[in-house]
DNA sequence: GATAGTACCTTGTCGCACAAGGTACCGTGT
DNA sequence: ACACGGTACCTTGTGCGACAAGGTACTATC
């Protein structure tokens, strides 16, 4: 006997329409689709783009993007100081990111007619 | 003795950095922004603009707003049905959605160049 | 005076962003 | 050899807010 639960806040097909939420995670995939790059990268990148991210945040962003497989990541060696896990997106990540994409330009487009008007 | 409390989720000067967070608010005053609407009128503009929200979440919203002073309501009656709170933006109000936009605007920018990159 | 429609609001749950703190690896200086 | 400063990973505890579900109350119609 199985107990199914329906891990409301991980389904991906209504996260189309709850982008709000999902901005911090369809930056962080936008940044990993470029090239591969490790956590310190990924914060200064997001940085940049003024949203504020501490790592306390990312870490356990990144590990369930890991779990839900959008994320693979390769450990390589530093030339100064420890190991670090550089992340990649995969056929999934790729394929939700595209997803994502469409969203925001839609939503963009929104919001943009809601200011004109 | 008086104890200070920092409200951390209420410095709006943070706000700034913490767009991603907002967008529900931004959206909101927006839609009060382009004349008298009350809860319901709300809620179809948001759905409009594919940020589905319920009413649980909309209205505690509004109370939050109210009480930072960004709004102001009016009861009306309704010629079908029970009186309805019609909202309208504060002086305050004004001027956090102005700031805000200039916020939004930037985050586009920056998304649209990570995207392109 | 029941029902249907509209409108406002509250309660309980859960995920997430954050602050703060913790572990571990590496090279350099003494 | 070992203490340190720098780097990188991760965890724990707290509070907010989005949501589902349920509740109150007013109006008109049958």
């Amino acid at each position: 006997m199985y107990i199914v639960r329906m891990d409301k806040n991980r389904n991906y097909e209504e996260a189309k329409l709850q982008m709000r939420k999902g901005m911090l995670e369809f930056c962080t995939l936008l940044i990993i689709s470029r090239g591969e790059v490790y956590a310190s990268d990924i914060l200064k990148e997001l940085k940049k783009a003024d949203l504020i991210v501490v790592e306390g945040t990312l870490y356990p962003l990144l590990s369930r993007l890991k779990s839900d497989g959008l994320l693979d990541y390769d450990w390589k060696e530093s030339s100064a100081g420890p190991p670090r896990k550089y992340y990649t997106l995969t056929a999934n990540g790729k394929e939700k990111l595209s997803q994502l994409k469409t969203t925001w330009k839609s939503l963009v487009e929104s919001i943009n007619t809601l200011i004109r008007t």
